[in-house]
DNA sequence: AGGCGTGAACCTGTCAGACAGCCGGACAGC
DNA sequence: GCTGTCCGGCTGTCTGACAGGTTCACGCCT
């Protein structure tokens, strides 16, 4: 950690400032800020600068700034992402279905030919696979790619974190020897769904391969 | 689309523009923006009215700015990621439905006493909140809170998510003064039924609030 | 005494004008 | 051809001003 590397403009400068302030706590979730000719006045610059500031705290959904009455701290992202980053095996087991099942059955109706054809290539190399571990990344990228192939965003991105967190637990290698087969015939199951266009079966499918694989991790967990 | 539902302020609006001319490719990824005295005189707003809405660009990385040559537009991928609304109206709607709905049937099984209180003080504030925004705000920490009350914190996340860009899009504030009463009384009915410790009820409750909440989005961005 | 309107004080939003410092290119001199 | 200087354009910052929203206390009227 040296010291800045580009010269900071003052406008820069007060915003990592006040950012600091927010992000650290040291300014409450929710309260209102000093108003601008105050801060103006503490920095030793302009009110064109604090403006600036506090523009791009807004811009970043720091803090919301409210005419007449001042600029307010809202709740930082960071610290939500904090506080609720780690999901327990039971979570994500209870709330894979709900979310896995449906982006299923939209993928099945809005899947592209590119997509459909990463699902194949995805598909065939996990049959292919022999290493647990490379195993279980293909095991995401298919999940991933079906939630992707939904066409939306938040399910994409919802899956795309249960993965990751899938990926970091130890469970889930565990259960890769026992499941490995079996998997990839669901797997199968679930891309000729989505091949054949049909939300329904592709839903069925989606739900029987994650209900096989929840008890398979309950057991494992209760042993 | 017509009418500007929501009251912008100047530099909100000259911002939206820049955005959107950056974001759809009609200023090149890489070109130079025009002098912030020309986008001054092009939009009719004051040379501060520009510096905030590039400054609001530069802090979600979609420009860079450099002395003395002017404003240029960065690759817009990094930026879509920072970007918190980053999920389309449409993907909200679509999603919100398989996951607060299972959620809240959650909720009602295992809230604890404390987050009853909690919701039930949500509730009330908002019945007596008159101003738009505050309520929006309340309405994100209802949902949040029995989200939370799921106990399952990947629904907490991900609702925390949600609320966080439909905060974000303007068609939520413009949806509260047809929908507010209306969400008020369907709130009641959703506490209403996981005080009674009933899912099956909280699910029901939940799903007809985001139905209803569904259409009148639908008819706002279809107008 | 209690309710109510009204104005003052404070705050953000915007404008106009000014000047310093950075940057690139034109131009003159060598 | 090379270089150094100068100029015009651009961003960064400052100052002072005014409009409009918000809050609260003061004082008037009932």
């Amino acid at each position: 950690m040296s010291r800045p590397l580009a010269r900071l403009s003052a406008a820069e400068a007060v915003f990592n400032a006040i950012r600091e302030d927010i992000e650290s706590g040291t300014i409450p979730v929710g309260s209102k800020l000093s108003s601008e000719a105050e801060l103006s006045q503490r920095y030793g610059v302009s009110r064109s600068v604090i403006r600036e500031a506090l523009r791009s705290c807004t811009a970043l959904g720091l803090t919301v700034t409210r005419t007449g009455k001042g600029t307010f701290v809202k709740a930082s992202k960071v610290a939500s992402d904090l506080t609720l980053g780690q999901y327990s095996a039971r979570d994500l087991t209870e709330a894979r279905p709900h979310i896995e099942v449906p982006a299923a059955g939209l993928a099945a109706e809005r899947r592209t030919p590119e997509e459909l054809e990463v699902l194949r290539a995805v598909v065939s190399a996990m049959a292919a696979e022999t290493d647990p571990e490379s195993w279980v990344a293909l095991d995401s990228s298919f999940h991933a790619a079906i939630a992707r192939a939904s066409g939306n965003k938040v399910f994409a991105s919802v899956v795309a974190d249960i993965r990751d967190a899938l990926a970091h637990q130890s469970e889930t290698l565990n259960m890769v020897a026992d499941r490995q087969h079996a998997s990839d015939v669901e797997h199968q199951q679930i891309l000729a769904a989505i091949e054949a266009g049909s939300a329904e079966k592709a839903r069925a499918a989606m739900a029987h391969h994650l209900e096989a694989v929840g008890v398979a991790l309950d057991s494992i967990l209760n042993s």
